[in-house]
DNA sequence: ATGGTCGGCAACCGA
């Protein structure tokens, strides 16, 4: 099976981007974060002769979350299991005998304010989803925009950066604490020494020909799971397109 | 020196 993720920055704005992905890479399955649509202005009729299947909740203006798939897509359920449950932020969804947690996680603004506080209890709330819905021995892919570059590896600067909401010691304790659950990072597993980016910010220049990118986008994998995974590597041809997202996609093949 | 550019959507917010 192959798996993608990808940020879209508005489904809307990158449609033809997206479309034209699936149809040359033809995943099995492919994850959206930030579509910034509400469902009854979901672009699906797009998406007719796609081959693809799709489930979507988003929001007026902010966050959204869509899982398209080859394969059925059953045991849908959006957002946490307590308020507030931020349902445009997270998909659950399971696709034959993989269960793949869809996720957005707060982005955090600012280390002095309630919305990075709202963060790390995001973090929190998380691992307790996925100690009330599964078994660190099920197939489980938590995937998606984890607004954590987890090590120094994972960013332009670290030096520089050090302190920043998604590059600081409060977020990496948080984000650990949900690994501990049971979960490995497929990525730095298949690739530990390589440095790989799938984020580059539309404010810096040149960021992608200079490389100054940060790694965001994750897969995260059970023990069973990790071991199946082949391959896992970023395409950063759509991010060299017209109106491109400021991420890219990340893919990870499943000998599933 | 604390910048810069996007998208949504109609003045700024979020990233």
């Amino acid at each position: 099976m192959k798996i993608a993720t990808f940020n879209a920055n508005s489904l809307r704005a990158r449609l033809d981007i997206v479309l034209n992905w699936l149809d040359e890479n033809q995943p099995d399955v492919l994850c959206v974060q930030e579509t910034k649509v509400q469902d009854c202005d979901f672009p699906g009729a797009a998406f007719d002769n796609s081959g693809y299947e799709f489930v979507f909740k988003g929001q007026k203006s902010y966050n959204g979350v869509a899982v398209f798939s080859k394969h059925p897509i059953e045991d849908v359920q959006f957002g946490l299991d307590d308020e507030p449950f931020d349902a445009p932020r997270l998909a659950k969804v399971r696709i034959k005998d993989l269960n793949i947690v869809n996720t957005y996680i707060p982005q955090g603004f600012d280390r002095k304010s309630e919305k990075f506080a709202y963060k790390l209890e995001w973090f929190a709330r998380l691992k307790k989803f996925f100690e009330n819905h599964f078994s660190p021995t099920d197939n489980v892919l938590w995937l998606g925009d984890m607004n954590v570059a987890p090590e120094a590896i994972d960013v332009h600067s670290p030096k520089r950066l050090l302190g920043h909401v998604c590059f600081c010691q409060e977020v990496w304790d948080a984000y650990a604490d949900v690994k501990s659950w049971g979960f490995s990072d497929v990525m730095r597993s298949l690739h530990p020494d390589e440095q790989i980016f799938t984020f580059w910010d539309y404010r810096r220049k040149n960021a992608l020909e200079d490389n100054v990118g940060w790694r965001i986008d994750h897969f995260l994998a059970t023990k069973p799971l990790l071991e199946k995974c082949k391959s896992c590597y970023v395409d950063t041809k759509p991010r060299t397109l017209e109106r491109p997202s400021d991420h890219t996609f990340v893919i990870v093949e499943i000998d599933l």
